[in-house]
DNA sequence: AGGCCTCCCTGCGCGC
DNA sequence: TGCGCGCAGGGAGGCC
């Protein structure tokens, strides 16, 4: 599921929760997420103070006091749920609000001050990393940049994908070229600036890189500023689910009018994945 | 090497 | 109603 401004959301919710704080305890479920729990996974985290958060591309960082740094990906349907002093939810943190299936909870752990933090996952595509803060950077060697670091450029891009035969679509879906931009905001970055999902890499001038980037940040930036977008279950929310879906243009509106000059919306798939897009408009 | 496909896993909605 | 199929926001591995 998570997109970069879902995971930025995520992180943003989970910095008041748990910066500051010591893990006081930790279980792990039975079952292995996408990848075996790292080695002594709770011993490691037991007794730990969570010193900060950040993100790069889809991850949650959680820097601890004793230079480990623990990764976090949350794959298609992970989700932190925390729970105050006295089981109490605590809202506004996550991009998921549908009912959470106790069942697929994989990892509690308790926090100092009488708080509880819990990792659930139906599909467990997730994973957990648990490593030295020096090794971070090599974890991350393979990643391309961040769309919203302001020194990215567009040609940058252009230079990275000018000879690719590829699709744009999926080459903006590349995590080694540009990390955070997943199957929806792809569709929605791609009508927003009006170009075809089908073109080639290598048909993109410079000029349309530019069009093409303002397009992702813009998308990207406005769905952070609604908490992310929140697919499944949306109607039975408690106020705090994210609200960028209702903002989609084409994403899971195949047959709709297209909003800008009434065509259908068109889907059709490419490397696997659905593609939604206006074939008038996006060219 | 680049690019595409399959698979990991569970649940849900749809059509028959 | 019940069942089987296809599909779901990610990404690694393998194949051509």
């Amino acid at each position: 599921m998570p997109e970069l401004p879902e995971v930025e959301t995520v992180v943003r919710g989970l910095r008041p929760v748990l910066t500051g704080k010591t893990i006081t305890a930790v279980r792990v479920g039975p079952k292995a997420l996408r990848f075996p729990w790292p080695e002594s996974f709770a011993d490691r985290l037991t007794g730990r103070r969570v010193q900060a958060l950040s993100r790069r591309a889809k991850s949650v960082v959680i820097a601890l006091d004793d230079d480990q740094v623990w990764l976090a990906h949350l794959g298609m349907t992970g989700r932190f749920v925390a729970e105050a002093a006295g089981g109490v939810h605590q809202p506004g943190a996550f991009y998921d609000a549908s009912p959470r299936q106790p069942g697929h909870d994989h990892l509690s752990l308790d926090l100092s001050g009488g708080g509880r933090l819990i990792y659930n996952d139906v599909r467990r595509f997730g994973y957990m990393k648990l490593m030295a803060a020096a090794d971070l950077e090599a974890a991350f060697a393979t990643l391309g940049a961040e769309p919203l670091d302001p020194a990215l450029t567009p040609e940058a891009l252009y230079d990275l994908c000018h000879r690719k035969t590829m699709a744009i679509k999926p080459v903006i879906m590349d995590q080694r070229l540009l990390v955070g931009v997943g199957n929806i905001y792809a569709s929605e970055a791609l009508f927003l600036a009006r170009i075809d999902p089908s073109r080639s890499a290598q048909s993109m001038s410079l000029a349309d890189w530019r069009v093409l980037l303002a397009a992702i940040q813009q998308v990207l930036s406005q769905a952070i500023a609604a908490g992310g977008s929140t697919l499944r279950d949306y109607a039975q929310i408690d106020g705090q689910r994210g609200g960028y879906q209702a903002h989609f243009q084409v994403y899971d509106r195949a047959g709709e009018p297209c909003p800008h000059c009434q065509t259908p919306i068109q889907k059709r798939t490419q490397t696997g994945r659905s593609t939604f897009y206006c074939a008038t408009c996006q060219t």
